[in-house]
DNA sequence: GACCCTCCCCTTAGGGGAGGGTC
DNA sequence: GACCCTCCCCTTAGGGGAGGGTC
């Protein structure tokens, strides 16, 4: 041979088929001199050698690692073994932060999924006194209806101060309503006391308890006459209300087009009187 | 109050606020129809309402499931409970994958530091005989130089050939050279007989052995005087070879700007003769 | 003076043509 | 006929102005 193989050129196809990329790959790594082919002729036309597929490669890894193309050019230019290591130190503190994005994700689709699975089958017409084991919150504070015009902007109150307490908490969790006993005694549900996430990683919890269990349809905070007659339901069964109530929205929005068909679950705490 | 308080409106950039948005997104999102302001006064400027930020919520949500705003969008025009329990079976899907890919790249990562590290302090002029344990590895097949041209075309197949053989494996592992033991002995050292990848999940074992290793700095496949030298050490250390030989670049390519003086580790098997 | 509007340009990593020359 | 070239337009999810009207 004449050529030693090493030297032999390849148009861009075939070079594309060798290093397995696309073509158009090829011409915007060309474009932005990533990786410029080896010649070209008079033609104009471009020519690979072989051992540039080991820059392809390398260029695949960086990107398998989370790089920017901006950074494999800047690596390109400015590479040493210790540049390597720094590099590879904030590399493995971004691949970390997207794992733990995603997992947050596959909680977040797990826990709406366990909330609204069951309501595909419930009888939306039934009440019911049922003890239903503790399940982790977050908690707010009492809402302040001197500095929060309505319950909306309280809610949003809500959002922030959680996101002050807990810093690193994932706050996509359904957000719900909890009205004290007393406020319940009075008859008072126009405004809620407080607001909390229904979220595994939550340090508080809706408590285990009995609830007397009822469902409505309706927009937020339009309950009708749910509490009145869950409340009689309550007297009628024997029960007394011993504890706060909870409104929920288990469906969440992600289940409607309209505002204005909410499934509403409500919950009173109960005992045997 | 003569209005009730969830009519209020509110300016973009107080609604912004509210919500915890920028207002960019804001216009953006009723420019593409995903969100509008609830109405327009004369003075064309946008007024939200209080319950809106529940849908700014909703999308937050849905992007944190890693759903595109297009997907929210469709969702928006067409929601039901069953659509949502189909939707999220292929999002869990999607999030798996994520989880997945970002896994791998944690591993190439961890392989390409424990490959590239102790080559920092190693003494590139000694050569010695050493114990090394086992390390998985995927092995290709017998290179057939009758159908590749070259090396690097055998490379090149080695890779199409992986691919097909095990398609759920991470490529982007360092692919190094395996000369046999009879290739050795026989002082034919310009194209190796296999490749493979130094890969955790490989089925296959670089064998555990005493090898003698020595280090010389050269492009791909221009290892010089190493084999001749490494070969006297053996000798005159009163070993014989035994096995294969293996031709390293621990540094990778990701090292080095320059094409010219990567470090090349040869492995020879030896015994004690 | 602070806030609002509507353009308009910019970013990533290519993918897919159209129109015209080359093997 | 198959391959190559150089434009040029398109995609995501907004971010950041400029220039001109409004509270």
């Amino acid at each position: 041979m004449t050529n030693t193989p090493e030297k032999e050129h390849l148009s861009i196809t075939d070079f594309a088929e060798l290093s397995r990329t696309n073509r158009s790959t090829l011409l915007y790594y060309d474009k932005i001199g990533l990786l410029s082919p080896m010649t070209r002729k008079e033609n104009n036309y471009r020519y690979y050698t072989y051992p540039q597929i080991y820059t392809v490669e390398l260029i695949r890894t960086c990107q398998a690692l989370g790089m920017s193309i901006d950074e494999i050019k800047n690596l390109r230019n400015e590479a040493s073994p210790k540049l390597i290591d720094e590099l590879f130190e904030r590399q493995i503190e971004q691949i970390e932060t997207e794992i733990n994005t995603w997992i947050s994700a596959r909680k977040l689709l797990t826990t709406l999924k366990s909330v609204i699975h069951p309501m595909l089958s419930v009888d939306e017409k039934a009440f019911k006194v049922e003890y239903v084991p503790a399940e982790p919150i977050v908690l707010g504070g009492i809402n302040d209806y001197n500095k929060c015009r309505n319950d909306h902007a309280a809610y949003a109150q809500f959002y922030v101060d959680s996101k002050l307490k807990y810093p690193d908490l994932d706050l996509n969790y359904p957000a719900w309503a909890m009205y004290s006993e007393e406020r319940i005694k009075n008859g008072d549900w126009v405004w809620p006391d407080r607001f909390y996430f229904f979220n595994p990683d939550g340090y508080d919890k809706r408590p285990a308890a009995h609830y007397a269990i009822g469902y409505t349809r309706g927009g937020y905070g339009h309950t009708g006459d749910l509490y009145d007659r869950l409340i009689a339901y309550i007297n009628a069964s024997g029960y007394e209300i011993c504890g706060p109530a909870f409104e929920e929205y288990p469906l969440t929005e992600l289940c409607y087009t309209s505002d204005e068909d909410y499934l509403i679950r409500l919950m009173i705490t109960v005992r045997k009187k």
